[in-house]
DNA sequence: TGCTTATTGTTGCATAGCTTACTAATATTC
DNA sequence: GAATATTAGTAAGCTATGCAACAATAAGCA
């Protein structure tokens, strides 16, 4: 049958989720003038600061021309500064401009906030399995598994 | 503190599983010129033709224009035509012009192939949980749960 | 009939993301 | 040291998605 399971086809249901959830905080956080992708490099270079575009775009795990973009944006909006590497002319080391601890605060408060609602109902040993299954998933695919024995 | 439990943020967590999990598809299907999100469209349509595309953008749970330009390039691609209604011209009936069946059923198994990946080293229960959990917060999100009670 | 409101779909504008192709600069190799 | 390969970042082009605003049409109501 070609209805089967449809309903309960887990990347479906990821796809969907992950929406929500994305246009849930989106939506809530409009005002800051950051959304949750902007926000999540501000969060990586608050951690370390100075990397170069290359090794950030590692570290989030997406491309370097995705990368690039959110931080044309957020060097428009004055949250971070490229700057050019003394040593390699090619590479930007990339900083904070600012203080974005508060910022960060605040955004995380949303997010907890959106966790919240979507969490819902879930117990703790729920929540739990459910993050543990996700990171599984997320090795699995970022691990390359295939097109190595036949290529 | 700030650097707590970003590590197990189930939202993070969900955003990039669901971006690997579409890029892993569309990078396999992209032989066959449709994306995760066009094959979805199809396989609703393959349900039941005929829609509205406003009810077939609350099937989906997308917004109107979304589900629009997703049909603009399926109508492009002679997959689906739009017909005008004859009781009411604001509204187009969405019609397969051809017989999905099999391109469904080969997307399909790339669909498996990568759940297969995604999925290795989960039990089938876990698998179920894993689903169950995200059929939980998907309703959570889909439901508006604030705004109703000061509103 | 005619005004008002609601609905259908589109357009415009923005973000995020990928891939492919490119430039510039550094590293490597002979 | 010159030719080649690799690496850093950007640009172009595509899809997906949302929101806001709009035109056309339908429906409701006076």
């Amino acid at each position: 049958m070609l209805q089967e399971s449809l309903d309960r086809n887990f990347g479906l249901i990821l796809h969907d989720v992950a929406r929500l959830l994305r246009t849930n905080f989106d939506r809530r956080v409009k005002s800051i003038g950051l959304t949750r992708s902007q926000w999540w490099v501000l969060t990586h270079l608050y951690r370390e600061d100075g990397l170069t575009q290359t090794k950030l775009a590692e570290l989030m795990e997406i491309e370097k021309p995705s990368l690039g973009r959110l931080l044309d944006r957020l060097e428009a909006k004055k949250w971070i500064r490229r700057e050019s590497d003394p040593h390699d002319r090619r590479a930007n080391r990339i900083y904070l401009t600012v203080d974005v601890e508060p910022m960060i605060r605040e955004m995380r408060q949303h997010a907890a906030e959106v966790r919240r609602q979507a969490l819902a109902g879930l117990s703790e040993t729920e929540h739990e399995q459910l993050v543990d299954a996700l990171l599984t998933i997320k090795d699995n695919l970022t691990t390359p598994e295939s097109g190595c024995h036949d290529g």
